[in-house]
DNA sequence: GTCTATAGTATGATAGAC
DNA sequence: GTCTATCATACTATAGAC
């Protein structure tokens, strides 16, 4: 997604090959060679292009929620909100599993850490900030209220992920998914309006 | 924990050292060589003594929950619950994040599930099922629901585990420790009244 | 820009003497 | 039970020819 236009072809064989490889197994499991097999070119190639291993993967591991997702009326957002999580699994899992598998190495954990604060914190204080007054939240928020708000709401989200993704809790993935969106829905909503 | 009395002293030894540096390092920043040296015995006992790596891991990795912190009114269980999470941090953290992150290999994956379902799921689901037909609760459950809200509640206990120690949100970790016990513990008690 | 060759280091696990 | 010695393998990264 970051991946410049006018970047040399091999280049670019590399971004897809470790794009790939790295949302497939993870980064420990994923090696230089791997990604030069794939990508057909050879394994030199990918440090000299992209510097080291570490460099790769957070060129390669930016995920992208879409200020989209956060559109609408803020008194219906919880339950949109797992919807939209719920549809986005492809493009996400496993992006945020290899992220949390190797968050131990202090770059790609600032790499994760930025991500949860871009990509759920802050729109969700912005969107809960922007409802001040609103006469559907009962309790108009000051703006320090705001944040503590989407940083709850961030932490229930990433429950979900966690209870579907890395635990894989069969239990809550064989519900119905409509059951699933109203119910944890629900919570997440408990979470934004305060 | 689960060490036998009547081990050998070295076993002992090498069990102790590999508690601390899996919690503190992880499994994939721990070598073999490390925990022997750490114990003080030669690192071909590490394999003998417990067969692999990995096997070590997980013997060392198994964290009790205690049934304590589920006892009380049902209709106050999602406050004190978060507060025991966060008092209980020093002896959960480490193993959590160590679980987490090794939680690619199958073998470590199923061992964090199983301590996700014995340590949160199931205590959840019997104290929910036990206070059917209670007065407090206002919406008493099948043993279905209870299942169902078990598994919920467990997603948001996760979810501040993820975002206080894998994220490491500092608007959250910041708050006052009452605020986020009430704040989020009324978000835990949701999902545990239904 | 691209490749060959390899340096340099670390790993988990084993065989066999004592 | 314990240790020495080592196997067999994997890895990232680099130096230097073309």
């Amino acid at each position: 997604m970051s991946l410049p236009e006018n970047a040399p072809a091999s280049k670019r064989a590399i971004w897809h090959a470790a794009q790939r490889l790295f949302t497939e197994n993870g980064f420990a499991r994923t090696s230089v060679r791997e990604i030069a097999t794939e990508a057909a070119i050879d394994p030199a190639l990918v440090i000299r292009h992209f510097g080291s291993k570490e460099q790769l993967f957070m060129e390669t591991m930016d995920v992208d929620i879409g200020a989209a997702a956060f559109d609408g009326p803020i008194e219906t957002l919880g339950e949109r909100f797992i919807a939209f999580v719920l549809d986005a699994d492809a493009d996400i899992r496993g992006i945020y599993l290899a992220l949390l598998r190797a968050s131990d190495s202090t770059g790609i954990w600032t790499h994760l850490r930025a991500a949860h604060e871009e990509g759920f914190v802050r729109p969700f204080r912005t969107r809960i900030a922007s409802s001040v007054g609103d006469p559907a939240d009962p309790a108009p928020a000051d703006s320090a209220d705001a944040d503590t708000r989407a940083r709850l709401a961030a932490a229930v989200v990433g429950g979900l992920l966690y209870s579907l993704w890395v635990v894989r809790d069969e239990g809550l993935a064989h519900l119905e998914r409509e059951t699933l969106v109203r119910r944890y829905g629900a919570l997440l909503q408990a979470a934004i309006t305060g």
